[in-house]
Order: C-alpha cells, then sequence, then structure tokens
DNA sequence: CAGTATCCAAAGGGATACTG
DNA sequence: CAGTATCCCTTTGGATACTG
C-alpha cells in the first residue's frame, strides 16, 4: 500500500516537473504567439512576425527568438543580401508543438465562449 | 486570390486570440502546477497543495487560486469546522484542461530529452 | 532590414509576520 | 488551517534612439 502510494506520488512529481520543464520554454507574454506566427506562414521574416504579432517591440521580439532559438525550436537563417534578410523557420522539434498549440486554439476557443464573452 | 489570402490572415489572427486567450489563464509562474495538483488528486486542501508545488509561498499560492476561481477553473468549498478545512476541486471547464496538460507532460518530456539532459 | 543599447516604470514574487 | 499584510528586491517589458 505504502509502496504503491509512493509510486503514484513519484509518477505524479515526475508530470509535474515535465509540464514545467514546458512551460519554461513556452513562457513569456510573447512566445506562443511568435511560434504560432512562424508555424502558420512556416518562413516568416523578422519585419512579417513584428507587424503578425500585434503590440510586440522588436526589442522584444529579438529576445524571444533568441531563447527560442536556444531552445531550438526556431532557425535563423541569414541571407546576405543588402539590406539583409532574415528568416525563421520551426524546426523539427519546434513543428511538434503543434499539437500543443491546437489545444491551447481549441481551449482558448471554447474558454471565450465559457468566459471572457457570455 | 486576395480574397483567399485575406480569409486566411483572418483565420490565422481569430487562431492567434485563442491562443492567447488560453495563456492568459495560465500564465504566471505557478499556475499550471497548481492545477495539475488539483487535477490529479481530484480533492486538495490549501496546505496540500503548498507542499505539493515544491517552492511556491502560501501567498502566491493564493493568489493564484483565486485567479483560477475567478476563471472558473477550480472550486473552493469552505469546510466550516475548527480550524478551518478548503478544499479545491477543479470544475468541469478545469477538468477540460486536462487534453492540454497531457500534451504539456509529453512534450515537457521529450523537450527534455533532446535539450536538458543530453 | 534586422537588430542593439539605454533608460525607466510597472508588475512579479520572495521573506516574514500576523489573524480569524 | 487558511489565508492577509507589509516590505522590498528582481524581472519584465515599453519607449526611444542608434547601428551594420
Amino acid at each position: 500500500m505504502e509502496c504503491k502510494e509512493n509510486n503514484f506520488a513519484n509518477i505524479h512529481k515526475k508530470e509535474m516537473r515535465a509540464v514545467q520543464d514546458s512551460m519554461d520554454v513556452l513562457n513569456g507574454k510573447w512566445k506562443i504567439a511568435v511560434i504560432s506566427s512562424i508555424c502558420y506562414y512556416e518562413n516568416r521574416r523578422f519585419s512579417d512576425i513584428l507587424k503578425d504579432v500585434g503590440g510586440i517591440s522588436n526589442r522584444m521580439l529579438s529576445k524571444e527568438l533568441k531563447e527560442l532559438e536556444i531552445n531550438k525550436l526556431v532557425k535563423r537563417t541569414v541571407i546576405g543580401t543588402q539590406p539583409v534578410i532574415v528568416q525563421y523557420t520551426l524546426t523539427d522539434h519546434g513543428l511538434t508543438l503543434r499539437t500543443i498549440i491546437n489545444s491551447l486554439t481549441e481551449w482558448g476557443v471554447a474558454h471565450r465562449k465559457k468566459i471572457i464573452d457570455k
């Protein structure tokens, strides 16, 4: 009995840690929006995302993109024209977030119906 | 052609808004962890959650629970014994978050394998 | 175009002590 | 037990100006 309870507690702890790992990556006011922007269009430039994610500043976009790059969710490609063009793409690993994005999209709609609208 | 592009852009905007609505509810350093704690155990007391979510302070737990209540994800029940006992449960609406929690759990595990460990 | 640098205000959140 | 209240440091992020 004690063993069973401990197992449950341990599994629970691991699940909590896993969820937290995800949230650490996805936190920040704009992260999900930035991912969505790139995700749907597949190949986006800095200025495209800037326009797409309403309200974000270039300073913030730069920061968020860097963090996403560090976490290997986004790939940055410089095209050395003049002036410079930079392309952002989701990596394969980044694309695995689509399930979560879709869940969040559906839930967001349902939640708005339930709470925000009425 | 223009019409098609506009439709796509509009749908995209709506999806981005929906995702943002979700994140507004789930943001905050501890929100998901608190939900997970209640979700897995179904019926939890304030002090249980406090122990379960490692590192959270009572001040923060109190705040997060209030916000979750406002968003109708959590139900608070006072049992008028002495000293007082308070039970927290997920509402039906709160339980619909399970899909997301599960996605986040799975992704968190995969992400840790890919990045955090090596 | 794609960022950086700087400044600054506001929000977030920890530690501690207190209450019905 | 289940919170509140207070203090105070840290992080976040907006505005603006500048650069290769």
